[in-house]
DNA sequence: ATCGATAATGTTATAATATAACATATGCGC
DNA sequence: GCGCATATGTTATATTATAACATTATCGAT
């Protein structure tokens, strides 16, 4: 891992929340990162290796909770809109559903984004 | 539907592919739409009652292409990256797996999305 | 050890997507 | 007609993401 995805990956592993290019950006300035780009490079990267998740709903990104994810199976990630927490979870056979589901189709999937959004337990027992 | 929702959803339906609000401001500038907010306000209605859906995977927006979507079940898209392609489908199975997921959790589902990105049959054969 | 290729960095500028804040108009029940 | 809710319009700005180009490490082959 290169200097700048160390930090990178080391502010999401420490977050309890998605954070934005731009939260990444703005927490690491005092480490030497400058330029929206640094952040943008070292997420793609990491991404592409399973470490670090992308999260479409909500444009942030999140380090990967499940066994730094090589990524055979699909992410599904539990959304909450009141404490911003993502949860990530596998499920085979969801999975295979919805490669099934592809299959039929002949469509030949590269990635798959599985995404709730809603209320964890605990924001909704408040 | 109110004169702008109507121009922006016979757009979507025309359209052979997401369109992103900005496409959608440009190709409707002759009709008198002006402003990004005139055509994310209508997005935002026709998306509330199910008539549009935006998928996150592209920063875009469809017209339902199931029933005018009511909603009860999860869309799933399936997104070809070379002809930009969005196609919908629903299933059953997947879609009660995935609320069962969210249900074991207490976790209470607002809204679903599932997008597979990839190439589709027709494309994949060139 | 140094040349040269490859990958990583840094920097400025700009593109693309989305919303805030405020002013005005329009339909409709009373 | 009055008052309320909803729809519109407009300007400005926030947020997210990439293009283009210059520079610097890294490291193996000679």
């Amino acid at each position: 891992m290169t200097q700048n995805e160390t930090l990178v990956y080391h502010l999401l592993c420490q977050a309890d929340r998605p954070l934005s290019a731009y939260n990444i950006l703005d927490a690491l300035r005092d480490k030497g990162i400058r330029a929206p780009l640094q952040v943008y490079r070292a997420l793609a990267k990491l991404a592409e290796r399973g470490a670090v998740h992308r999260i479409e709903s909500v444009n942030g990104f999140v380090a990967c909770q499940l066994h730094d994810c090589g990524g055979s199976e699909v992410s599904i990630f539990m959304l909450c809109t009141q404490c911003e927490r993502a949860d990530e979870f596998t499920d085979a056979s969801i999975d295979k559903k919805l490669q099934a589901l592809g299959d039929d189709r002949k469509f030949q999937a590269a990635h798959k984004v599985i995404e709730i959004t809603g209320l964890c337990a605990d924001c909704r027992s408040v």
